[in-house]
DNA sequence: GCCAGTACTCTACAGCTGTAGAAGGAGGAC
DNA sequence: GTCCTCCTTCTACAGCTGTAGAGTACTGGC
């Protein structure tokens, strides 16, 4: 993916997050990467190829970061759920467009079965989350890493949508990290047994 | 809502489920329901009109169907577990679109304020939830209750997006509940506290 | 029977979207 | 210099979408 391709993409991921699949038009990200009328159009001739691009850049960059996020998480279940948890934060402050996008993709790929890349993706965090569910110690990795990686969608997407978590502090707070620390170790006691 | 516009929206909802919020179009709906061109569009004037009736209708739907499957669960752990699972199974299954079609409107209502009257359902399961923990012993349902609602979010959302459920039983097979109900247990046990 | 009111259906049209291809221009080979 | 090539921008246009309003059928009241 070129330069030009991938701003053009990051723009298209902006306009998803804040306008929906639905405002995702060529035009649209014209306007939003700041190109002359036309550019997307030319480097993405069909929507399907845009939406891919887009997909594709989304799996990139979070490659990138989720494979940075795993390279050092602490073995110790206490930090761990606290390093977890500034990672969750992260996703909903500093990275809140791209998960925002990234549900809204995976959303789409239910109807759309070309953009399944997504889901190559999807299973990198569940293969961290195996491995370290591995080596604390876990009975059955292969299936209590599905139990942390909904846990922790179904937070995410909570959080970000607003749904049932009315009173929840707001991410990007101390509070909001302190919550979370909490969640997460709740859903690591659960899954792993009667340890801790 | 008269009983056309009711009809009008469950093909809406349809419609979402099966060609995303892109594909909602008055005609499209038409179609689905089988109407003469130009119905939806009657009822339901402006798009904006038409997609809050369509919230309107799930909010309809899933209240009535989340108080009856609340009215009578279970205080044993071991048989609420399995009870909830059995919810959440349908949920995958029979209410597939309309799970569906709620996570498209939640996500929705991100950038559409005034989608939140869906938010307002998603506070019923939560208040369940949150008495069911306090009968539970819990010693902070508010905040519990919050975990609780995120792991089946996440849960359901995961499921029937195929992303991070690879290798998990298909929904509405009996194993599929067997896990349902290992990963209820699982979560209740991580929320509660170390009991059972 | 006639009439008014309501529920429904049809049609028109402006604006937007997706897509293709033409036009323009920068840079490098010779 | 000239030519060719590639990158970029502009334009055209068919089809779709949202919306409004006109037309038509169907009800119950008299």
């Amino acid at each position: 993916m070129t330069e030009r391709m991938a701003a053009l993409a990051d723009a298209a991921i902006h306009v998803v997050a804040t306008k929906g699949m639905r405002g995702l038009t060529h035009r649209a990200v014209d306007a939003q990467a700041g190109v002359p009328m036309g550019s997307t159009s030319a480097y993405f001739r069909t929507r399907k190829a845009l939406v891919e691009g887009l997909v594709q850049r989304l799996v990139e960059v979070e490659t990138a970061e989720v494979d940075a996020a795993g390279a050092d998480v602490p073995l110790d279940p206490d930090r761990l759920a606290e390093s977890l948890a500034h990672v969750l934060d992260q996703w909903m402050t500093t990275g809140r467009e791209r998960t925002l996008a990234r549900y809204a993709c995976l959303l789409e790929a239910t109807h759309h079965p070309e953009l399944r890349g997504i889901l190559a993706h999807g299973e990198r965090p569940r293969a961290q989350a195996r491995a370290l569910l591995a080596a604390l110690g876990a009975e059955d990795p292969e299936r209590q890493s599905r139990e942390v990686v909904a846990f922790v969608d179904g937070l995410l997407f909570d959080r970000l949508v607003g749904a049932g978590a009315l009173g929840a502090p707001t991410p990007g707070t101390p509070e909001s990290r302190a919550e979370l620390t909490q969640a997460v170790r709740a859903a690591l006691r659960g899954v792993l047994g009667t340890h801790s």
